[in-house]
DNA sequence: AGGTGTCAAGCGTCC
DNA sequence: GGACGCTTGACACCT
């Protein structure tokens, strides 16, 4: 079990999601800008690398405006050492990444412009997945969409669209459980007229389930995942005590990590912890795993 | 230097 | 039909 955090390391003073705003798009801002998020992210790594973090999710603002028809700026010939230098050490140490496109994209929209939008910013994210030159286990996750006051005729369009999707993508694309439109249910038989992989997230099935128990959730995600996929990926986060139903805790919850863990021992899966205080949670997770006896890669 | 309004993108809910 | 939450940082302008 590969353990890891989403896109932020609070423990590095960088970031590699900066970006500026659209009004001072310029090439200049763009080599400035990529070159940082890409040093960053080389950064970050190398501490995961460290840390024994062999996961992690790239932020969708690597490389700013990259689908937008403002972005002339050939960035994948610009940075494409830095990329693949990027994606050989991924590989070389093992590690897996992923990336996760935000709520604008909705590939089943019927809105033609919206489609559209998601495909391009898709083919973005498959762009920067491909220039570092990693296998198709390294994954894209969007979730179903929206639900257009017709479920049945929103998710046809959603297989529809897919199968129209470019090839590099295709390969790449997951599908998440979302808290209150698409729950597991839905990814599954998306799955199956599809045949994406679905990725479990444990708070959105909190909130959106039709009584599925946690380890049975898990697996039946986790049999959607064939062998060239790499493993299952989940996204686990406890619920904010005492906030609002779907927002993500501070600091993981050492008791219901353990829990969560036990419920789903011996099965495989890589995870991804969505807490806001990030790599300390992912350090504190696995610690946790091993003494567990979890295998997690040191 | 510090404060703050706003930022590419959309859905669903609520009034 | 319009405003707001989602979830969040941080850009960029203002004082």
């Amino acid at each position: 079990m590969k353990i890891g955090y989403a896109c932020i390391n609070l423990s590095l003073a960088c970031r590699s999601s900066r970006t500026f705003r659209l009004k001072s798009y310029s090439a200049e801002n763009m080599e400035r800008t990529v070159r940082g998020n890409l040093s960053c992210l080389m950064e970050q790594l190398r501490y995961n690398l460290e840390r024994g973090i062999h996961y992690f999710r790239i932020s969708s603002d690597l490389v700013p405006f990259a689908s937008h028809p403002v972005c002339d700026y050939p960035w994948q010939s610009e940075f494409a050492r830095e990329f693949a230098a990027i994606g050989r050490f991924v590989s070389e140490h093992g590690m897996r990444v992923t990336m996760h496109p935000d709520q604008f994209i909705l590939i089943n929209s019927p809105d033609e412009g919206i489609h559209e939008r998601s495909v391009a910013e898709l083919v973005y994210h498959a762009e920067v997945l491909d220039l570092m030159r990693l296998d198709r286990s390294h994954k894209i996750q969007i979730h179903v969409g929206g639900v257009y006051g017709d479920r049945v005729a929103s998710m046809a369009r959603f297989a529809a669209r897919h199968r129209e999707l470019p090839a590099a993508v295709k390969k790449r694309l997951v599908v998440e459980n979302d808290e209150r439109s698409y729950g597991l249910a839905d990814c599954l038989e998306v799955h199956a007229r599809t045949g994406i992989p679905v990725v479990f997230d444990t708070l959105h099935h909190a909130a959106n389930n039709r009584g599925e128990e946690l380890r049975a959730a898990v697996a039946a995600a986790g049999s959607t995942w064939k062998k060239k996929d790499g493993l299952p990926m989940v996204d686990y986060s406890s619920q904010k005590k005492g906030g609002k139903p779907g927002a993500h805790a501070y600091s993981l919850d050492a008791e219901d990590f353990r829990f969560f863990l036990e419920e789903t021992r011996g099965l495989e899966f890589d995870l991804m912890l969505e807490v806001k205080n990030k790599e300390r949670s992912a350090l504190e997770a696995i610690s946790i795993a091993r003494e567990m006896g979890i295998h997690v890669p040191g």
